[in-house]
DNA sequence: ATGGTTGCGGAGCAA
């Protein structure tokens, strides 16, 4: 089972590069994050003419989560108790047996802002969201455009990074109590490249000098993680005319 | 410290 994650940066742009990476990489799973697409402006038809179910929750402007998966999409969650939010940034669906729980986590913009504060508090209770999946699960996947890169090895320059958002303390032991839940970060169940990363600033040429973080994640439950045989990041859309700021992710498990 | 770019929507915000 090939299960894959993509923040596209709004699907009416990336649609045609999301079909054509469907057609070529055939995955099981796709998890969309930022869609920036009202429900009723979903391209349910192009998707299933490309050989695939979805569901989906998303709004006008800004977030917005899919799941698109080979076969049927089953239970369907878009909220989760205790956080009364607007903002559509979570999904999670069984595909196959397995529960996939998409993220598309807050940025937070700045350490020690409101949207911050925000970005922790929302970590904390969707941390007990996933706890209580994975009580009814036992194969289940958390996966998405996190906005935390997990260590320094994840960063271009760690310095000019240091305790700045999508890496500082509070954010890597916010995703940590994720992990500790016991799921297994996949990326790095493997050997990887160095100087890895997912994500590239549009700004200052970020890409070509490849000064990026590794902030879209597969967490993987550990009836799922022992039969993980890869994982890895697939460049080749950053390098398209007019892509995403983000690079898919692609995990593979064996049944 | 600032700026650099993209998307949405049609100015300025979010990332």
């Amino acid at each position: 089972m090939k299960i894959a994650t993509w923040n596209v940066n709004s699907l009416k742009v990336r649609l045609p590069q999301v079909l054509d990476w469907l057609a070529a990489q055939q995955p099981d799973v796709l998890a969309l994050q930022e869609t920036k697409l009202t429900d009723d402006a979903f391209p349910v038809e192009a998707i299933r003419e490309a050989g695939y179910h979805c569901v989906y929750s998303g709004q006008k402007t800004y977030n917005g989560v899919a799941i698109l998966a080979r076969h049927e999409l089953l239970d369907p969650l878009t909220d989760i108790d205790g956080l009364d939010d607007p903002q559509r940034r979570i999904l999670a669906a069984t595909v196959d047996g397995v529960r996939v729980i998409n993220l598309y986590v807050v940025n937070g913009s700045e350490v020690g802002s409101e949207k911050y504060a925000y970005k922790l508090d929302w970590l904390g209770k969707v941390t007990g969201f996933i706890a209580g999946e994975m009580k009814r699960h036992e194969k289940l996947v958390v996966l998405g455009d996190f906005n935390i890169a997990p260590e320094d090895r994840d960063v271009h320059d760690p310095e000019a990074w240091h305790e700045k958002i999508l890496c500082s303390t509070p954010e890597r032991e916010a995703l940590k109590k994720i992990l500790d839940l016991g799921l297994s970060d996949c990326f790095r169940r493997f050997e990887q490249p160095e100087q890895s990363f997912s994500w590239w600033d549009y700004r200052a040429a970020g890409f070509r000098r490849n000064l990026g973080l590794r902030i879209d994640l597969i967490l993987s439950s550990p009836a799922l993680t022992e039969t993980c045989t890869a994982c890895i990041i697939d460049v080749e859309p950053r390098r398209l005319e007019r892509p995403s700021d983000h690079a898919p992710v692609v995990a593979e498990f064996v049944s």
